[in-house]
DNA sequence: TGTATATTTAACTATATGGTTAAACCTATT
DNA sequence: AATAGGTTTAACCATATAGTTAAATATACA
């Protein structure tokens, strides 16, 4: 495995710096490129396009695009995995239910940020791929903070009884999963709305609804306590 | 748009059934091919070999890349769809409760005997390609059993005060979204499970678990009632 | 200013890929 | 056996694409 070349003892081609290096410039580009259609999908020249620079140099920063896909997915889980952390920091203290509406709603908003990464993350979080495993073994060994919160308090509230038994693997996967399903669905709810005027739109409102719902789910469920 | 050659006057390249046509071999590797790559990573060639046959025959029988995905597409579709109606018949009747369970388990279950659809299924969800919506708009319009069930008992039990008020998108989008979630997580959960020795196993017991706990989160939550 | 080093470009290569074609091959009907 | 029509194949084509290269250009430092 080569390593990439790097500016050595050039920190930035011009002395005034020209709005962003050329190595950032790839990167966007390479970001959205590859959000959009995927590993396969995306195309080195449209990549170079969108930066504004020649083919050329994509290789010479990057060397091959398997190196450059890896760096960018790099990038974005890391990005999305400092928002998550950052809104999660806030919210340590306290019972379960505020701990769950924390997580889900740093979840909600970081993803709703950032429109393009969902489908990305969650693609490659489904196929698996050695790169993406291995960031995720690095945050999940590296920075714990959030899994051991999670797992700490609730297993204390478990102990205590105040909630049901239920494997924090599954706990863990229904959360995800509702909030997934919040941008897994977005293009075809948004289709559905166009036609049938029944109107969901991606908005504040309907993100907030959406924390709203997912975290009274995860603690209450549908039916009504019969106190 | 042209139509798709078909034998005409002859049913059968031979008198006795040869297993299988070649159409059906190629929809088989077709399949197969673009759920483990999805359509930009599919290899026509790839197919073919699959398939056993020669490369212009998908051409000859499906006439573009585009259409034999648009064909496989729909296959897959609608055998998950047909699958999931089958299960759900048969609990049309009964409370809230019955049905959330039946339509968890007819997802999950349907999903776990084809383990290469969910992916791709999602995949194409989550892409919203038009070939995707038009068959959704297709199922949703001429086969609108499930939705309607659902949302006739569920509009019912909400009248009557025995559920929570809760649109109807968000419930359906957290149920299907804690069904996603069990096999989107499958691979990274397998890599963790063979790391650390949690062991999670996509098995009988698994799914069978998955069902209960999704289904207990939909109605009751995590908290334990008081009574 | 001159030199070494870093950056950028245009032109190029090798290969893979979707798609085509014309001829050969079956199979049923006459 | 001859014919006709669907079926299958090998060879081919045009193009797109990842990656390379050598030359040109900018930049820092001596």
């Amino acid at each position: 495995m080569h390593t990439i070349r790097r500016q050595t003892h050039l920190a930035k081609p011009k002395g005034i710096d020209p709005a962003q290096t050329t190595q950032q410039k790839i990167l966007e580009a390479a970001q959205i490129e590859f959000c959009e259609k995927g590993f396969d999908g995306a195309r080195m020249q449209s990549i170079a396009k969108r930066a504004g620079v020649n083919k050329a140099l994509l290789h010479y920063y990057f060397r091959s695009k398997e190196m450059l896909f890896e760096i960018t997915l790099k990038r974005v889980v890391e990005l999305l995995w400092t928002k998550v952390r950052t809104e999660l920091a806030a919210h340590t203290q306290g019972n379960l239910r505020a701990l769950i509406q924390a997580i889900v709603s740093a979840y909600i908003t970081t993803f709703a940020s950032n429109p393009d990464f969902p489908r990305f993350v969650i693609r490659e979080f489904s196929l698996g791929s050695p790169t993406f495993l291995g960031i995720l073994k690095e945050i999940v060994s590296s920075m714990s903070i959030a899994p051991q919160t999670i797992f700490s308090i609730y297993a204390k509230e478990m102990k205590q009884g105040t909630i049901k038994r239920m494997e924090p693997a599954h706990f863990i996967m229904n959360l995800m999963g509702m909030c997934a399903a919040t941008f897994l669905a977005k293009t075809v709810v948004e289709e559905i709305s166009k036609n049938s005027g029944h109107g969901i739109r991606y908005n504040k409102e309907f993100y907030s609804a959406r924390i709203k719902a997912i975290t009274e789910m995860a603690c209450d469920g549908i039916f009504i306590k019969s106190k």
